[in-house]
DNA sequence: ATCTGGCGGTGACAAATGTCATAACGGGTG
DNA sequence: CACCCGTTATGACATTTGTCACCGCCAGAT
């Protein structure tokens, strides 16, 4: 059925896998390694290895956690796209942010799933996004819709990203070359925008809603 | 090749393997399945199927996640210690929080990785934890020597936790039945014994530490 | 029985945070 | 050009949050 006289150079995927956890990295390519027609070619930890390891072993799909040190998936996405761009890119990510769906297909990715789609679907999914179509994960299609872009303007971002990693809002100012004043500007506005009651509930709901990816 | 002359009645170590993400379980799985002295018996993605799954199966070792829906992994090893003594728990989790480790050895668990171990080493560590060994990763343990037991009371416990769900310190009032006062009280506390500067990261740092997790 | 120390709670006060009005500047767009 | 929007900034103000002194309770020690 299958069709051995058809001897096409693209016969076996050239798959890479880019997971900053080693155990997870390892069991995924295990699992593809099940399927005959699936070869994993490389395993990096970190985004900003991804480059390098696709440009020396020319991979034909790259599956890429968005989580990852050094450079997040989206990013390295973007980055294939523009000078690797025989390479497709599946994003694979264990949080479903809504957001992370729409940045990942600007940023030029064909496939987006979420880390607890059925084990069975992923080499499906691979397959699918070597031929060029586009795989994404339904029920996360239809919860994007509805969210929709990111309400927030670049600088509230900023300061909601600041606000993350220093603690108090002299911090951010500081860190940001902004008065004080101007930072609780920012502030009160994302909290509106973002329906929350204070600083540190709207940074958690625009994380979880992935509007802090820097596009 | 394989040895079908020894038949040993312990030859095969049976696994359950518990994890909220399919992916990620599926994909451990077929790790573990490459080796001839492992059987899967059993997967599950919720904290309370574990109970019921390890009783009809009747797993030598269960690997647990920490972070599931129903029952977290440390909770579960509790319960697994005490109703099916003859299956060791090992713990796989995403996140190396120092605390999870004491808890975790406390709830009676043999096994603690975290997951980015090699993948290579998960099937020797089923191995050790199914003959009554326990295996620790090491610098793990050697974090939770320095960090010690949480300094936090049971109210700034609970505090806190509330504080990550509901959003201001008047619906934690309420949540608790504690006047806002108290409340107060009780995040400074925790505030000066977490070396933070504000409450939201005081919550942070206590759960980064694994020090919100009801013993 | 009394002392003592930790924990939980209350109220007063200070500091940080959130809101609002206002304004200047620059880049686009009609 | 006039206009709108985002950015930065200031000052005034209400609200929330953080700190502290103090009190009551209970358990273990003396």
């Amino acid at each position: 059925m299958s069709t051995p006289r058809q001897l096409r150079a693209r016969e076996v995927l050239r798959v890479l896998i880019a997971d900053d956890q080693a155990l997870v990295r390892g069991a995924i390519a295990s699992l593809l390694d099940l399927e005959p027609d699936l070869e994993i070619v490389s395993q990096v930890g970190r985004g900003d290895e991804v480059l390098e390891a696709a440009r020396s072993t020319r991979p034909d799909v790259a599956l890429l956690d968005v989580e990852m040190p050094g450079l997040d998936g989206i990013a390295v996405a973007r980055l294939l796209r523009e000078q690797v761009p025989e390479c497709r890119s599946l994003i694979v990510t264990t949080f479903g942010r809504p957001g992370y769906l729409r940045l990942a297909l600007e940023a030029g990715a064909l496939g987006f799933v979420v880390k607890d789609t059925p084990s069975g679907q992923l080499a499906a999914a691979v397959r699918r996004v070597a031929a060029g179509d586009t795989v994404v994960d339904p029920a996360l299609a239809a919860e994007s819709l509805v969210m929709g872009a990111s309400p927030l303007s670049a600088r509230e971002t900023d300061v909601l990203i600041a606000l993350r990693q220093g603690g108090t809002t002299a911090e951010v100012a500081r860190l940001l070359r902004l008065s004080e004043g101007t930072v609780r500007n920012h502030l009160s506005a994302a909290i509106g925008k973002t329906n929350a009651r204070n600083a540190s509930e709207a940074a958690r709901i625009a994380a979880e809603n992935g509007w802090l990816l820097t596009p």
